[in-house]
DNA sequence: CGACACCTTGAAACCCCTCAACGACTGTGG
DNA sequence: CCACAGTCGTTGAGGGGTTTCAAGGTGTCG
């Protein structure tokens, strides 16, 4: 995320498990923007030469790290249409798609919903908003009957109804499923 | 950009002469991302296998490649948090101060200002906003003594002024400025 | 039981949008 | 040369989505 003066705060992407972190610190240094973790975490920790090395070695590995950052690039693409022009509730029912689709690929959640510790003012953050808000957009979730959000648990109800709320696209991020373990394996 | 049901539409990123386009295509599409030029365009195309052979030598081209990536990405993220959490004034002024600086790296823009083909219904599409408000910031800008954009031109004329104003991070463009030439090297 | 973090709700204010009209400039064809 | 259309810029008034301010509610943990 990024602090601005003000005090206020733009969460840029939430990284799940399995996800790569700061593949372009190196690279290119964006001033302000951190990393915080939101739950207990096991980080592996890879060194710049190394990374260097994998990128240009022949196997499949360097495939995955490429395709690793292009995804991370994409899904900050789509988070930020969900921010210029999507309105509130369709910005926050594409935020709980992508993160009920991501979290599905690592098995951390099935159709019907995922365990999220994240609080409103998280999402808040996320979109630009107001925790207010958040929690008016997340009742009108409800009250059409498409999703809850109730105790760390996003449960889907409808999820049709929010597909087409958020006009969610969905297979950008599930394709080449074999290079998904095998980035996770980079890590580990 | 992206094009939505209701007809909105969100530019994602201005690419400038000597940019790289798509390097991601190939490999995570990115459904209904599209491309249009604003002005006369000079395009190399590179296909994807050489790319990738590209990515995998050990000269400084592959490097070149992975930093462009990156600086796209960072460029894309400053955007986000522009549209999440900076006011219109301050996207506007932090749009045209990247886009300046950007500019300068190809010897379009000096430190007075630079031709700009946008009209204002593009930067109200790429800041998530109304042309008519774009139209009122602009006349901000210029009540407070810090720009002009007229006909075509962005002038500053108090570049301190929309530095603070914007928070602007001088620094994540231009380094390895050696390697930039390379990259535009590749596409000619 | 109090402290704390988070959620919930209401009312007023504000930023930005919508709608609408007009003005400036450019190119086109008569 | 002028009428015309078209695109873009400009301005005003009113409305809506979101924020701010303020207060209370719920759950958890010490």
């Amino acid at each position: 995320y990024q602090l601005l003066a003000d005090g206020s705060r733009q969460i840029i992407n939430f990284h799940l498990p399995g996800d790569l972190l700061g593949s372009n610190f190196g690279v290119v240094p964006v001033a302000g923007t951190v990393a915080a973790t939101l739950t207990d975490c096991l980080v592996g920790r890879v060194d710049g030469s190394l990374f260097e090395q994998i990128r240009r070695s022949p196997g499949r590995l360097a495939e995955a790290l490429h395709w690793a950052s292009a995804r991370e690039k994409a899904i900050i693409q789509q988070h930020l249409v969900s921010i210029g022009r999507r309105s509130a509730l369709a910005g926050l029912a594409h935020l709980l798609l992508e993160l009920g689709e991501r979290l599905k690929l690592v098995l951390l959640a099935d159709d019907s919903g995922f365990r999220c510790p994240l609080t409103q003012e998280h999402l808040a953050d996320a979109l630009g908003l107001t925790p207010i808000h958040i929690n008016r957009m997340l009742r009108e979730l409800r009250r059409m009957e498409a999703l809850t959000f109730r105790r760390g648990f996003v449960h889907f109800h409808d999820r049709d109804k929010l597909v087409r709320l958020a006009e969610y696209e969905t297979g950008c991020l599930e394709p080449l499923s074999g290079k998904r373990r095998v980035a996770a394996a980079a890590l580990a």
